[in-house]
DNA sequence: TCCTTATGGACATATAATATCCTTAAAGGA
DNA sequence: TCCTTTAAGGATATTATATGTCCATAAGGA
């Protein structure tokens, strides 16, 4: 059980989209030099938040993709739904109904409580990631990451967008 | 992303062989009947349990697979961990060393932020299930589950094991 | 008109999940 | 001792998903 690794790419594409001087665009190219990733694929996880509202897109010579609403307005769930798709990690395949003791009549009123306590886990997760926003996520970047390069990578993102 | 359907699996298998008779082993193929699941697939997920000192194996007629401990000692991490692996879902492949505009001499420290990030929400999930016991599990599945059903069961895995 | 860009579909490849088969060795019973 | 039952584990097959590439199309800007 893996996260894709578009999600990675995409939650680095989102705080780079942040930092964008406004009413510009960044166009998938550059986001894909900046974080060394195939553009193509890349673009299919830009199509992804495109669709889940995320970022918007232009067409066109200075197009590309911005964030579609204020950064502290995108949470870390938003992102990874958008791009893994909003269900439960765990599937319950209702095994408990192949019990061969078991009588016909019996009826499922609540779901299994495997499947409850997997899924209750699950929600620990999504709201540890809905506490999360691009927002907080740049302002401990800026605080983190070395002045330098930080400067040096928002001129290129200027000088692109 | 998903979870095996094996983890639904062995989480039951061990919810019945929670309730097996002291000292008494219950076997594959009783295992696989009892949930409807292809009984040599299953024995991989047997194995892996085994393999994490979960469950004791043994050999020969009326041989098979028992807890290795009290089910009030066994989580439900243990049991996914087993069968998952216990690496974490988000694996940061290090897309920021990419950065064109980074110096070589950048050393980090630290690990990325997004990442630090999502492996807590991962802890959050962990830790919800190591909190959930087999023993726990049984108890649930006492209240919630028919009498009749609970003790047709009983009998059913009474006569193979 | 020409260039740039996102969109979306088709396609190719790699990896992981799911499943089956078969051989081996150990345990127990006759 | 011989035979049956069973777990262990390797080999293989099948399917699904992830990853990645390619191309045709339409739209925006110069
Ligand atoms: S039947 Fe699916 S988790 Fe119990
Ligand atoms: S470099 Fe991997 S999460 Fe940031």
């Amino acid at each position: 059980m893996q996260l894709k690794n578009q999600v990675e790419w995409a939650l680095h594409c989102c705080s780079i989209l942040a930092g964008l001087p406004d009413g510009r665009y960044l166009d998938t190219k550059s986001l894909a030099q900046l974080h060394g990733v195939p553009k193509e694929y890349l673009s299919k996880a830009l199509q992804a938040l495109a669709k889940a509202g995320l970022v918007l897109s232009t067409l066109g010579p200075s197009g590309g993709y911005r964030l579609a609403r204020a950064a502290s307005g995108i949470t870390f769930w938003d992102v990874v739904s958008a791009i893994e798709g909003p269900g439960p990690a765990f599937v319950c395949t209702e095994i408990r109904r192949n019990n061969p003791c078991r009588p016909k009549s019996t009826c499922d009123a609540k779901a299994c409580i495997v499947a409850r306590v997997m899924w209750e886990a699950e929600d620990a997760w999504r709201e540890k990631l809905r506490g999360m926003t691009i927002a907080k996520l740049v302002d401990q970047v800026v605080e983190e990451v070395p002045a330098d390069l930080m400067e040096a990578t928002a001129v290129w993102v200027g000088e692109r967008s």
